[in-house]
DNA sequence: CTGGATCCACTTTGATACTG
DNA sequence: CAGTATCAAAGTGGATCCAG
């Protein structure tokens, strides 16, 4: 790996260009409630709406559909609709889904295991200036 | 790593549960600029403002510098002032924000393999309804 | 009744201009 | 150079309404 940063990699994707279309996609993974509900997934499986509703907790029904469309879109999760009595719509990761949730499951380990050490970093930040 | 769900954890922080102090971290880290910033230093290592905002193209000033402000805040950099003419303001990773760049930059390369897939499922997204 | 679309108040983001 | 201030634009969440 280069760490000089000089000499960008040229011929590939690069998300530190903001017209590369990769940008994009790092916009579209990289918000919490699209890493939350690729966690979810990753965890429970084939869920329901309102299973992902109620284990997200806080997150809005207009946003959870929103990030499942875009999810959706991308190629990281199915959509299945069962034409019943009450409908039922299911969602389930694809195996592509499926390649990024070890990272996001890091990830939300990570936030959760360094948790005491950022509060504490908090605090101190918050004495500095009064 | 147990990706059953069966044992969830009691006593620790849950990102899932909307009060946890986890949830604010994750909201704070997973964030487009947040992630490119902190892959940014990790290459670049100490690094000034002007240089982070070539580096990360598209980023605003406002966007950046309540970025910086915000890792600064929980620990991931540091924020270096020497007092010269014109000032001189350097950024570095802490050892806390080294032990989250893997994590980061594996979302990174991850949006950069990926996207061909992700582009093909797009196209083949937008045809399904005209 | 479940999933989700729409309208509206509120918050966040971005472009531009200006300051130590 | 490294920000801050200001205002317009876009995004977010809540309440409500609609289709099956």
């Amino acid at each position: 790996m280069d760490l000089t940063g000089t000499d960008a990699p040229a011929a590939r994707f690069d998300a530190f260009t903001a017209s590369c279309p990769s940008r994009q996609l790092l916009d579209t993974i990289g918000n919490k409630w699209a890493s939350l509900v690729i966690v979810a997934l990753g965890l429970g499986g084939r869920m329901r709406y309102s299973e992902l509703a109620a284990r997200i907790a806080g997150v809005s029904q207009k946003m959870l559909t929103q990030t499942l469309r875009n999810l959706e879109r991308d190629g990281l999760l199915t959509r299945t609709v069962t034409p019943a009595v009450p409908v039922r719509v299911d969602y389930e990761l694809t195996s592509l889904g499926r390649s990024l949730l070890e990272t996001m499951h890091h990830l939300k380990e990570w936030a959760e295991t360094h948790m005491p050490e950022v509060h504490q970093a908090r605090e101190e930040y918050d004495q500095r200036d009064t």
